[in-house]
DNA sequence: CCAGTTACTTGCGAATCGCAAGTAATCATG
DNA sequence: CATGATTACTTGCGATTCGCAAGTAACTGG
């Protein structure tokens, strides 16, 4: 018997919606995913501006809708390191499109040029993604993707 | 010189968020693209439960993003036709893989045997929801994709 | 022991949301 | 042409959420 809380449609656009659909949510999943961002911290220092109570409260969200992990990290116990699970990792696919869809059609620094090897190297890209999660590996994606993802500043 | 009203970063995915990041915005978007609503009523009944003075705010900061159009009717001068405009039609691919990812991962009543279709026929997907844009084919896209989309109520 | 760091929480005014009701313009009918 | 229905909204209002600033508990390094 599925539960379903609100009153929306079970549609699973709409499903997705109900747990991503705000302006914060999918910047921690970016962050986690791509820059290898852990900690509060680090999502708190993103760039974005966002608040530490709400920054709180999402990963709070994101933790019970089981797309991140939080556990205590084993040499200094004050960090909590959050990661992505599968069904987090498994995000990669719609935040690309959203990343091709704003650099093409919105002033966000990117050049149309760097927009192409995005769409034709979309399985390759797709695959470090994942390659790296699943290593564990900690390192930004910046080096293969270029350093224009993410104006510094 | 790019205007960037917030105090957001220039990630493509943050720009993105900034305008469709929240609960309502890319079900309109959906309800166009596929099911082939064009009217202020027919957002109301597709079953979200969206309150009228939200749907009217999303579908004038759509409009203003250049997302929709907006030109009232020809034989009936009360309703208004909202259509998607290319930039609107560029985010299906986003669309699909939010849908994508709701079915995979959570209770939406669609069958997991479902999605793999989804994913194998991605580009021919894709190229339909285009052309039905193109040629202005007001049909849902149900037949092509199956009922389980959408269940009905 | 103590200053600094990390991950929060609390308080509060402002913005937004959800709901109900109302309204202007237009169309369909008698 | 009058009347009622329909469409696309707007308005009011209480409840929720947001953004910002400040505070706090746990822990670490010196």
């Amino acid at each position: 018997m599925p539960a379903r809380p609100s009153s929306r449609s079970g549609c699973p656009v709409s499903v997705s919606l109900e747990i991503l659909g705000d302006r914060w949510s999918l910047l921690i999943v970016r962050d986690m995913m791509i820059r290898g961002f852990r900690t509060f911290k680090q999502f708190q220092n993103s760039g974005e501006g966002i608040a530490s109570n709400v920054l709180s409260g999402r990963l709070r969200r994101l933790s019970a809708a089981g797309i991140i992990t939080a556990e205590s990290d084993a040499s200094d116990r004050r960090m909590i390191n959050y990661r992505l699970t599968d069904k987090g990792i498994d995000l990669a696919p719609a935040l690309l499109e959203l990343l091709i869809w704003g650099a093409r059609h919105e002033n966000t620094g990117v050049p149309c040029a760097a927009i192409e090897p995005l769409t034709k190297n979309r399985e390759a890209l797709l695959a470090e993604v994942r390659r790296r999660w699943q290593q564990r590996d900690p390192a930004p994606l910046q080096a293969k993707t270029g350093e224009w993802l993410w104006p510094e500043k």
